[in-house]
RNA sequence: GGGGCCGUAGCUCAAUUGGUUAGAGCACUGGACUGUCGAUCCAGAGGUUGCGGGUUCGAGCCCCGUCGGCCUCGCCA
């Protein structure tokens, strides 16, 4: 139908007979002569209709709206002397139209891909196709494609094989819930959405394909957050015969031709590394925003010495005195923005209250606290924060988890707050030697940090009897501007090792049989050392494309209550449907 | 499940903090105009203030409930 793309046309092509198609923007109706700018994906372009194409080529011209489909014939030509419009790539040349057929005409929209105030969220997910209309959600999904494109032809030259893993696995224990898909076939029986293709690459490289990469959707029927949906994908990988250093070296050449390509910055590598104890005791996080300070200071030591019950009696507990200093910022810090943030460590994390130090002029700390605190201890504080005047000091007296909770999220809030961050920067950094074990009180036992098949650290195996909750694992977080982008461990190729985790995870030979049988099976027909990493492809997308919501660079994503505005997913079946899959609805509670 | 913010014209927002007939810009409809590019000018139409209840002489504004969107804690190996 067209000879050229809205984008397409300039000086070079000044004489040419052309016929472009696309949606009418925005006109300009002069009575005389009508201008439409006609977009499509590649751009926009000029039209001018004049009276010399003739009575009804100019009625028709100028009956149309915003968004209505049309196909224009017409001459390329130069515009009129000082007509240049700068602000687009076509701006130098205009369309003689000679020719309008509508191809379709569009209802007035809710909203103009071309307006300048965003309309809200739940409009744009409703009528999504006019969102990604949008300039910036076209320029994101192209962002998208093209990052995994690169991905791709990265891994393709290291000889990676991609392999598609099963969409309808089975329910494993441990780890997210499952999205549930019941059988027809197998009364009360259910497949289970991937929570990530964990299982089939392993067994894949048991199989002899010791590189394996895919991108893969996996699903987490979980509660959601601005960088987290129900669906969403991981470039997956695996590799044989390797050892941490392996996998970190591949993706760091990754990122290195990720962050080159899409970005236009030289990353040096190794890229930074950095132990999850270190992490959490710098930063209180196991994925810390590395390109701000507001480093964390732990002065249990000093407040231990105190009469200050607060201090002395959390630090005898067992628990912490921590903080940190926003360097010169104390003015910006009023009573009552002090008491919000205490409300919101409070509310979010559990954390008893939030103390704080003003710098005075002369180098003391004042506090409404300073005066159950020895002068001499003030001073101590003072410089275990290399405290200088107008400086303010917060501090947080709790568990050592609730400390780090607390003292991360005001990290990140006040770094945000007071802009202490180019958010054009970009910072690749790795958090490696996790903890196998975390330990639910709640349920007396230990789940693990990662997966089950995460392999320990080879000095760490004795520990797995006599301290598994010091035994360090061999893992690796990929962390990207505070972001988790990616997590990755060595897997256990011994089933011996296998079982002896899972029964530090409470996982009885008989579930571990039932549930995962085929991947004890297969660790005893030879299975090589391996270990992968999985990226998520949209948060490293929203990275790299400066967004701060994953939705944003998703074409088709969900609301927070996992609804899709636009089909209205999930939706009722019908009966028979139900019955076909032996399933009963149950009542609802009184309400509805 | 908990906490917070928001919901007013098709869209983005306002409404002097409880007071007369709820306004503006854009969009829409009609008209004028041959060089605009956020066109301009004239005129017009457009509202169950998300929904339900309550307090009050009087509610867009206060209270309770509910629905929806977003942020967040829990949750997310």
């Amino acid at each position: 139908m067209r000879t050229h793309t809205c984008g397409q046309l300039r000086v070079e092509n000044v004489g040419q007979e052309v016929t472009l198609c696309g949606w009418v923007d925005t006109t300009r109706d002069h009575g005389g002569a009508v201008f439409l700018d006609l977009r499509d994906r590649y751009g926009k372009t000029q039209v001018v209709v004049a009276p010399q194409s003739g009575p009804e080529v100019l009625e028709l011209a100028k009956s149309l709206r915003g968004e209505d489909v049309v196909l224009v014939r017409g001459t390329v030509s130069h515009r009129l002397e000082g007509k240049i419009n700068a602000k687009i790539a076509t701006g130098e040349i205009e369309i003689r139209g000679t020719y309008v057929e509508v191809l379709n005409r569009s209802v007035t929209p809710p909203f103009f891909p071309g307006q300048e105030e965003l309309p809200g969220e739940d409009l744009r997910l409703k009528y999504r196709y006019l969102d990604l209309r949008r300039e910036q959600m076209q320029k994101t999904l192209i962002l998208r494609s093209r990052i995994e494109k690169t991905m791709r032809d990265y891994f393709e030259e290291n000889d990676f094989i991609d392999v598609e893993t099963p969409i309808l696995g089975r329910s494993t224990p441990e780890g997210a819930r499952d999205y549930l898909v019941p059988s027809r076939v197998h009364w009360g029986h259910f497949y289970a959405l991937p929570q990530s293709p964990q299982l089939y690459k392993q067994i894949m490289m048991i199989a002899g394909y010791d590189r394996y990469v895919q991108i893969a959707r996996c699903f987490r029927d979980e509660d959601l957050r601005a960088d987290r949906q129900p669906e969403f994908t991981q470039l997956d990988l695996e590799m044989s015969f390797v050892n941490a250093e392996d996998i970190i070296g591949m993706i760091d050449g990754l990122m290195v031709r990720l962050a080159k390509e899409h970005l236009g910055i030289e990353l040096k590598t190794p890229l930074p590394r950095m132990t999850y104890d270190e992490a959490m005791r710098r930063f209180g996080s196991d994925c810390p925003d590395l390109r701000y300070g507001l480093e964390i200071v732990d002065i249990s030591a000093q407040a231990k010495k105190t009469e200050f019950r607060v201090f002395r009696e959390t630090v005898d507990a067992g628990g912490y005195v921590r903080g940190f200093n926003v360097n010169g910022r104390a003015e910006e810090f009023s009573r009552k923005r002090i008491d919000e943030l205490t409300e919101i460590i409070k509310k979010d994390f559990g954390a008893k209250g939030l103390a704080w130090f003003r710098v005075e002029p002369d180098g003391t700390l004042w506090s409404p606290i300073s005066k159950n605190l020895a002068p001499e201890l003030l001073v101590e504080i003072g410089q275990a924060f290399s405290a200088k005047p107008s400086d303010i000091i917060f501090l947080v007296a709790d568990s050592w988890d609730v400390t780090c909770k607390a003292l991360n999220g005001l990290r990140r809030r006040l770094a945000a707050e007071l802009k202490l961050y180019d958010p054009k920067t970009m910072n690749f950094s790795w958090v490696v030697e996790f903890p196998m074990f975390d330990h639910d009180p709640e349920e007396n036992r230990w789940v693990a940090m990662h997966h089950p098949f995460t392999a320990p650290r080879v000095q760490d195996f004795e520990m797995l009897n006599t301290d598994p909750g010091r035994c360090r694992a061999q893992a690796y977080d990929l962390v990207i501007n505070g972001y988790e982008a990616g997590g990755g461990t060595i897997r256990i190729h011994n089933s011996d090792i296998q079982s002896q985790v899972f029964g530090l995870l409470g996982i009885t030979p008989e579930i571990a049989r039932d549930r995962f049988g085929f991947l004890l099976d297969a660790l005893r027909f030879g299975a090589p050392p391996h270990g992968g990493i999985a990226l998520g492809i949209d948060r490293i997308v929203m990275l790299f494309g400066g967004m701060d919501n994953i939705r944003d660079c998703i074409a088709f994503p969900k609301t927070q209550k996992a609804t899709d505005m636009m089909t209205e997913a999930p939706g009722t079946v019908e009966k028979k449907q139900l019955k076909e899959l032996h399933i009963q609805i149950e009542t609802p509670p009184a309400s509805a």
